[in-house]
DNA sequence: AAACGGTAGGTTAGCGTTTACAGATCGTTC
DNA sequence: GAACGATCTGTAAACGCTAACCTACCGTTT
């Protein structure tokens, strides 16, 4: 049976009202008590209490929006859900919302700005308290208006270098490429190419940084010729590798900068009868699930994708929270996990 | 500029009553032009139409939701969110609620009974207008409880058998372990082993059925030695194959019920020193993404995720409109993927 | 003894929608 | 020409909650 208004009383949960009068308060007073808010004795706290739990009451989220108290939703946009990559920092984020008893609110951006910009609107007002945007495509201008009209949100893995007042988290890329690369240098590797992301993007730019950086440090001259652009999916990684590999003089090892790329290169090595590490040595970045299932076993760059998560949503609370918030570039460390696809140059 | 007292009217998105006001009409003939509902003259309609598109109005969502209208937010339970097998649900999910400018509310239950009770309760009370409920662990008898209580929702890859009223959506599963079998008899396999999910889940029982179905129609006796039950992750994987291949007379064909327990498997033959398809072939069930990364790459029996997802809510929807729902156990089809993990019997 | 600040809890006005309900106009039918 | 149904639009009452505002009762301080 549908409920109806001439179903009055009992169609569905208790309202506040109703709680209010079985515990003999007001709804201001259950409302106090549930939002641990104002001034509530320890007897009359603990007897709504009681009439809370027995009758299983909890606040109608829309009306409690619509009082112009939170919704508890947070909107998180992500370009796609299942690459490993963002579907462990998605649940980084539930879990340190479900702690707070929020909610979280998904879309997929497919890439598409303008699906983007219609979401973020739609978002802000009514629907969400705030958002976390990953890897947004909103350039730091357009996401700096955003924040002067009032929207509350936290940057995951910004896509290109954000202004001050845009909150963000990521990961030390610089310092973990620079490790990557010194790996492979201690190895004995001189010849080490890069397969990067998209050029102008933060991650591809930081991670150069590092293997530069690297590179310099062991007194190697870099040769532009051994960084190869790419796109940060498999096939972009098959086909910079595969070019890498066929050369005259190829490469010893290869740094991908991210673990699909890796697994392409991968993928490229066996395809031109190369064994891996043997033959080439190959370093992801990111560490996700697939970096374990292949063979060998990828060596790369762990990000803590799930404490990305976690983090955002730590910085996301207290701005909601109105409380300044100090540290708005937060950046997580990086480890180099060793597995078997990287050997000594042979 | 942010939004100030001194600023009064606009600060923040326009509600119905400006739009109303702006368009020269009361509050409910903007809210039957936007819902599409009632009677409304064409030329009110274009001039409400008009001032809606030029200031960007769109309902707040918690007060349509509190108002006994809809709060457009779908939840949506699994239970976790980064197996590709549940990502790309919630991927096909997303892409067709987005279309029905809809949003999902994710809630992982992490497997726990309680937390998805409680999540259950307080979704579907005033937060989302329905759900859907990916391997629930709930019973047939719960579920069917909560649907009298008037929540609406569809079960989706069931973990049990439902009873009639529950809507499910899951795929086919028998007639792709009957497929998966008949391809290993077809390269002259006999020792066919199995690795099982949990008995009692309906994709474990289902998948005994077709294997066991193909096996009697080639005239082979099914040996209950060969069937080993395990928890459709990897871990369980290695360890029941371990145990099979370390047999005296060792099977030489392995039909995994998931592509976590054929990866699994495979690290197991790897590490037997056995070689994958020469020495024994491996078949999983679901093709996720993983299937195309490992080497050999894995035969496996496809199911149409992103498909699931969007038959789901297409269901969902229609229940939510109050439609009678005539398939209330939809399952969609499987098909064998054909990839190196299998070869003749040696 | 007046004044005060801290604590406790009730009253009530919205929040932005939707939706009965009612009123108005118009063309048709009896 | 009255009655009627169909179409169009406005009025106003919920929806369930929060928070501002009040009142009232302490125990201290001045």
């Amino acid at each position: 049976m549908p409920p109806t208004r001439d179903n009055p009383p009992t169609n569905g949960r208790p309202t506040i009202r109703e709680i209010a009068a079985l515990a003999g308060v007001s709804t201001a007073t259950v409302s106090r008590v549930v939002n641990r808010s104002g001034y509530v004795s320890q007897e009359t706290r603990r007897a709504v209490e009681r009439v809370v739990r027995e009758h299983g009451y909890s606040a109608n989220r829309s009306a409690r929006g619509l009082s112009g108290g939170r919704t508890g939703l947070i909107g998180v946009t992500v370009p796609r859900i299942y690459p490993a990559y963002f579907s462990v920092i998605i649940a980084g984020v539930t879990e340190a919302l479900y702690e707070q008893d929020m909610r979280i609110v998904l879309c997929p951006t497919l890439h598409e700005h303008d699906r983007e910009v219609s979401l973020l609107e739609r978002l802000m007002h009514g629907t969400t308290d705030g958002a976390l945007l990953v890897l947004p495509e909103e350039s730091s201008r357009e996401l700096s208006a955003l924040m002067d009209h009032g929207f509350r949100f936290v940057v995951v893995d910004p896509r290109k270098r954000m202004e001050s007042p845009v909150p963000t988290v990521s990961a030390a890329s610089s310092s973990g490429a620079a490790q990557a690369t010194a790996h492979l240098l201690e190895l004995g590797h001189r010849r080490i190419a890069a397969i990067t992301g998209p050029r102008g993007w933060l991650a591809t730019d930081e991670r150069l940084r590092g293997y530069q950086a690297s590179l310099a440090a062991a007194g190697v001259l870099p040769d532009p010729r051994l960084v190869i652009e790419s796109n940060f999916e498999i096939d972009g990684g098959l086909a910079a590798a595969t070019e890498l590999l066929s050369r005259a003089e190829r490469p010893t090892a290869i740094f991908a900068f991210n673990d699909q790329l890796a697994l392409g290169a991968m993928q490229a090595a066996r395809g031109l009868g190369l064994r891996v590490p043997d033959d080439v040595s190959i370093v992801g970045f990111d560490d996700t699930a697939e970096a374990q299932i292949v063979t060998p076993r990828l060596t790369t760059v762990r990000q803590p994708l799930a404490e990305i998560g976690r983090m955002s949503v730590s910085l996301l609370t207290r701005l909601l929270d109105g409380q300044r918030v100090e540290a708005l570039h937060v950046e997580l460390e990086t480890t180099l996990i060793l597995r078997d696809s990287t050997a000594v140059a042979g």
